[in-house]
DNA sequence: CTAATATCTGCACAGGTTCGCAGGCGTGGA
DNA sequence: TCCACGCCTGCGAACCTGTGCAGATATTAG
């Protein structure tokens, strides 16, 4: 869907079409990009980074012991854990009046460590 | 360095003690977190996700097609891979009057092909 | 030297995001 | 039943970010 035209439709003129065609294609839609760049975003935060990374060491948090650990306000933690709850990030199990929270997925585990370790290697280079 | 003490700096009370000490430790600290968020941060616009996911396709590409590929203005691009090249994520070459850009790093093209595959994989759930 | 191409860099505006406060909801103990 | 505790949800202000225009730079051709 779509057909693509040799030349851009911002005036300039594609040096390589080939290349560019097979870049068109091969590179995500604009819906999987938004997608893939929604959930990136989410971890753009540091508050929400640390957040990640205190459920990927102990396994289980209440909001309270979360706040504890990253060191801001509950509210602020009820905030961010309400969107990395909608966006599939983390799971919440109810116990009595407390409210524990756990990463979702082995998928978003290995992200974060593969983040850090590239991190770790060279300081972002 | 930093002493951390049981109860927070809030007014809440660490339900367990222990293990917000233990998450206090494993944690990336203020630093670290705000280099990882802001790696993220970039990828967390769309323009420069399907940049990156562009040069991850074709190894290399010059400016002016990779607007055609991602289908922006070439300023827009430009000032994309200026952050992108800040954060040592790309890589630019002069040849002649045009610079050619490419992926920096091993461990950006498997951190591109992990989140992918999370996104494919479920919708993000 | 002059002109044209390809890219880069300030500036300002619109849009979105974060943070804290105040109040509401649900649960458990007395 | 009533109260205390933990957590969640609107609302508004401050902040940051992306985008486009206009101009500057660097390189090549004539």
């Amino acid at each position: 869907m779509g057909e693509v035209l040799p030349t851009d439709s911002c005036g300039a003129v594609a040096v390589d079409p080939d290349r560019v065609a097979l870049a068109r294609e091969g590179i995500p839609g604009p819906a999987e990009a938004g997608t893939l760049a929604q959930m990136f975003k989410l971890l753009g935060d540091p508050n929400r980074t640390r957040i990640l990374y205190a459920l990927l060491e102990v396994g289980e948090l209440c909001v309270c012991d979360l706040a504890a650990v990253v060191g801001i306000p509950e509210t602020t933690v009820s905030q961010a854990l309400r969107l990395l709850r909608t966006a599939g990030m983390v799971d919440n199990r109810r116990s009595g009046r407390m409210v524990f929270y756990r990463l979702a997925d082995a998928h978003v585990r290995t992200l974060l460590d593969l983040s850090r370790a590239h991190t770790r290697h060279d300081g972002v280079r």
